[in-house]
Formats: structure tokens, sequence, C-alpha cells
DNA sequence: CTGAAAGCGCTTACAG
DNA sequence: CTGAAAGCGCTTACAG
């Protein structure tokens, strides 16, 4: 380990001020090229490391963006974030992301922490239960505050999301279409504003063609692959013998579909099954995913673009957007 | 947004110093106990942030862990992920995660921001073509450098990891006791350690055998899901016609078993496949996935107890660590 | 084009 | 038990 080599190190070095050897380390015109070209050099030799707690404090501007989510396991979330990494990368700015699994104690450490590092704003696909004070005191803090994937009722910061009832309504209608009528909705909170949704959107379709709702067919869960798989073999057990399901999303889709195989039910042929997300994996099960695409490059995408463009001074023009869900037939639905 | 609240702040209202208010925030004896709880009151009624920045500043210390993964979306690193944040929660130090995706160039900017916040030490799976010279690079610094998933060779810093020759080996060798004798194996990159030590047990299992191995079985490739998909369907299109597939990983034999299945076979059927890792989707998987399990909260929690230890002191004591795999027998594999 | 000086918000000897 | 003062490593007016 070495003694650290700060800006007046350099300084010392080439018998300079410090304020020359900062503003020429980030490539200031106010230094002759020259000393300029002859500063970067003693920096790189000397192994110079800027410091940004001290850079930070000064300005109080971090280049740290907050970014927290459900579950980057989930490849929705993952390929959000995907996105937002891309777009950030252009801006020189870098992300801490928090993974909060819908643990509200989780989100409010990792916020304190941000705010402790002084982060410049968040993106967050909020917890179970935050409320429209939560985004507040952030706000109230300096930082911008940006939804995606889940809005929060009374909250008015930019929120972007998909179109979660009529993305729905289209999967259900598309199994009615089929000739299904027992047709069940599995996955999802009923607590949170996408489960609220979703749920209104299976229900809305099976109202407007007349098929009246079963409670026991619809089954709300957590949303990974193993609270599709439990789900789906609780109702068959159940006695209950649907013909085509509803997922919350495809990864309780990809559980339900290996539910029904444990069960000797093939997805697609004897079970129609349809996912939401389209996420990548979507295509290459097999069957392959009847699904729903949730607009997550496109969430992602925006949500960056806002954040910088707040940053940079024209929030006043980030509007929320809500992203048309677009239908995808593959293999594993069927005519009933 | 308000004024921001500092110690002064504090200090001012209550009419004490700023070093008191500094001593009694962190509960430190050397101030009256009544004195401390008047502080505190008066921090939380004014909404006092402690300044991270400003503290690291001064005291060289952050708090921070930095953690890189190729791949979180890969459940075998988020259980991995889950075990270390278990660990240094208990320790109060926070993490910044970088999925570098194999990538040196992420990897490489990811280590400089962590250097340029004064990060304590890093936990890290290398991106392919990490050198000894890297990670002294990161010592030389100052931070702990503790390895995790993979090993790089000729450097002398804590290691925990799997003994993937062994598990492979463990796996090729259930295939021939079941009597396959045409077995490929599929995934992994020839060019990380892992790749070579899993292919050396594959081929060690074989030749013990006396099966002659066929190189056109074999398929060198990253770890998806994606990946494994293609590779068994351009394998069987290419004319071959294995009994039984090893597979580098869980994500891949899952990727195979949906690309059997598009060609009209049944896994654990048709053709017996193995997995690595014992991911949690194994077991739920149709088939449910006969694999070996490589650690995964084994290397976790060790890591990052390994770190902790380093950073009070105590790193004399971390030995590097290569975990025993265990086999798991479920319904992927079966007789010929 | 370059330098001297102040200050961001903490913590830590040191003095009393 | 409490306070005054220095200093961590930057950046930014300001002066020349």
């Amino acid at each position: 380990m070495k003694a650290k080599i700060t800006l007046s190190t350099i300084a010392e070095h080439l018998g300079v001020s410090t304020a020359t050897v900062s503003l020429a380390l980030r490539d200031s015109s106010l230094v002759a090229k020259a000393t300029r070209e002859k500063i970067k050099a003693s920096a790189a030799e000397l192994g110079y490391i800027y410091d940004r707690r001290a850079a930070s404090l000064r300005t109080s501007r971090s280049g740290i963006i907050g970014v927290l989510m459900h579950d980057i396991t989930n490849p929705f979330y993952a390929e959000i974030l995907l996105a937002i990494e891309d777009e950030l990368e252009a801006s020189r700015r870098i992300f801490l992301l928090c993974n909060h699994r819908d643990n509200l104690k989780t989100q409010t450490n990792f916020i304190d922490t941000l705010l402790q590092f002084g982060a410049d704003g968040v993106i967050v696909s909020p917890a179970l239960g935050t409320t429209a004070q939560d985004l507040e005191k952030i706000e109230h803090n300096g930082l911008p505050v940006i939804l995606i994937a889940r809005s929060i009722e009374g909250a008015s910061v930019p929120t972007f999301r998909g179109n979660d009832k009529q993305g729905i309504q289209i999967a259900t209608q598309h199994l009615i279409d089929l000739g299904h009528k027992e047709i069940a909705f599995i996955g999802g909170l009923r607590d949170t504003i996408t489960g609220r949704e979703r749920s209104d959107g299976y229900l809305t379709a099976l109202n407007q063609a007349g098929i009246k709702p079963d409670p026991a067919l619809q089954m709300g869960s957590q949303s990974t692959r193993l609270d599709g798989y439990e789900s789906v073999r609780a109702l068959f057990a159940s006695g209950k013998n649907p013909t085509g399901i509803v997922c919350f999303n495809d990864l309780i889709a990809l559980g339900v579909m290996s539910g029904l195989r444990s069960i000797g039910k093939e997805p697609g042929v004897d079970v129609s099954v349809t996912g939401y997300d389209n996420i990548s994996e979507a295509e290459i099960f097999s069957p392959a995913l009847t699904t729903i695409w949730n607009a997550q490059q496109e969430i992602g995408k925006a949500a960056a673009r806002a954040m910088v463009e707040t940053l940079q001074g024209g929030g006043a023009g980030v509007k929320s957007i809500y992203f048309e869900p677009k239908f995808v037939e593959r293999n594993s639905t069927s005519q009933i």
C-alpha cells in the first residue's frame, strides 16, 4: 500500500497550484494546453485517483443515481436495469442498486444511505406500502424521484409503466376467443396497483364475455416461478379444472407450466397459459409462451432519460408515460 | 427543498460544540447521557442527515464493499449475493454491486469508481481475462480483495469456490453408471478456470470408464438458458445423438431441456440431463433437475465473513476454501 | 493563463 | 464532560 496521491502531490511535483491541476485534469480550457498535457501525464504516472468524496462534498453533486427494484432476478427488472445502465453510462453517472424484495424497511434503509452519500436522484420501483409521503421526504432532501413499473396514489412524480389493465384484458380475451370458459388468474398481490389493475383487466374481459368470475379460480401471490408452480398444483388439487390460465407475469407462467407438467398436464395442449412481460426466456421455453410485452426496455430508457433531463434542469418537460402493451402469440395457448 | 442540516446546525441550536454533537450521535460515553439524549432528539427533529462523504473523507473509511459478479440474473450468483447481503448487514456495511457480464472494461471502470469512493474492500467474481496484476493494483490502493466462484492464476488472494472438477466428474459418472455411453458436455467457456476444470472432470470420468471422448459432443458457450437451448438444437441438427448430456450449469441444463422438447425429445426419458449449481429452480422444473450443489450459500457467507474479518485486522487468518460439491439426484436422468 | 485562499461537513487529538 | 482547532481532498470565486 502506497501513500495517497492527491492533487497537491501532483502540484508540488510540477511546481504548479492545486487549482491548476484540478482544472487541467478536467480538461478546462482555462489551463494552457501544454500545462494540461504535462499534468495529465504526471497524474497517470503517479497513479492518481480522483477522490469523489472530496469533490462531491465541495460541489454537492455526486453523480450517483439510486435505483431500487423488487427483484433483479426477475428478468423483467433485469431488462429494465440494462436499459437504465446503457442510458446512464453515456451521461457518466453511476448507479447504486438496491434489491428491496418488497421489504419497506430495506427500501427505507437504502434511501437513507443514498441521502448520506449525497446521491443526485433516485429511480424507484416502490416496495409494497410506499406512500406519497415517503417520496416527498426524498424530494424534500433535494433528490428528484422517478417511478417505474408501479405508481403510487397521490404522488406527483413522473411514472413510467405499462397499461396493465389493458394488457391483461387482451390476454384474457385471447383465451376467450379460443373458446375457453373456465379461466383462472394466477399470481400478483392484490394490494399492489399492478395486482389490482391486472385483476381488473381479467375481470373486465370475463364480464364482457358474459362469463361469471369464480373466486376459487383467482389466486394472488408473489410473482416467482415457485409461486406459479405451487399455485397451479394447489388449484388443481382443490378440484378445479380450468382449461385456460392467465398469469400475472411470465415467471408465474413458467412456474405454472412446470407445475402443470408435474401433474401430468401438457401446457399449450391440455391447458392454455398466458404470461405477462415477454421476458427473453418466454421465447425459448417449450412450449414458447404466449404473452404480453410490457415495454421494459422502453421503461428503463425513458426513466433514465427523464432523470438525466431533470438533473440538467429540464425536469419541467418530463411527463409520465403509460406504455401500450403488445400481444405476442406463441405456442402455450390453443383452441379448446 | 430545505437548507442543509449539519452538525453545526444542531450545535448552534443547542449551544454546544460540533465535537460534542458528533460524539453524541455516535453514542459515545464521552458525552453525558443527558446531553446525548438532547442532541439525538434535536437531530431527529431537525431531520439531520449524516454526511458520509465528509466522514469518510476525514476517516478514510467508507463502509463500502464492492461486489462484482458476472451475471446477477443467474440465480447461482443471486444466491451468493443474498448470502453476502445477510452477512454484511450485520456489520453495518453497505455494498455497491456491479454486474460486469464478463466484460473486462466494465469491471475496470467499476473498480475505478470504487477507488474513487474510497471503498474499503472488494469481493469479486472476476471477468474473463482478469490477471493477478489487476488484483494487485487494487490491493496496492489499500483494498483487500476476495475472490469468489473463479480463481485467478498467480493471485495470492483468498478464494472461495467449489471443487469443479470433482463435481462434474460425479455428474458424468452418474450418467455412465446409468449405462450411457454417448455423453455430451454443453456450456462454459474453455478459457475460464471453471470451464477448464469442469471440462477436465467430464473427460476424466469418460477416460476412467474407457469411453473415448468425441470432440463433436463438447460445446463451449456462455452459460445462459438461451445458450443451452441453441447448443442442444445445433448438436442434434449436426446428426449427433447423445443419450446423456452433462451441462456446465443449471441454466444451461434448463435451456437444454427446453431445447430437447422443442425437437420432440423428452428430457429425463429420451435424453438424460445433469445440471450444476442446484439453483432453486432446479427442483421445480419438470422434470426436476439432477444436479450438483455448488455451495453458493456457503461461498457468499464465507466471502463476506472473510472480508469483515480482514477489515477488522484479522485477515491473516483468512484461508481459501474449496467447497465439496454435493450430488442431488432428481428426475432428469434415467437408465438408458 | 495561473495562484492563494476559503470552505464543503465531518472526526480526532489536545486542552481544560 | 465539553470546546477550539486542524485537516481530510477537492472546487470555485477572486485577484493578478
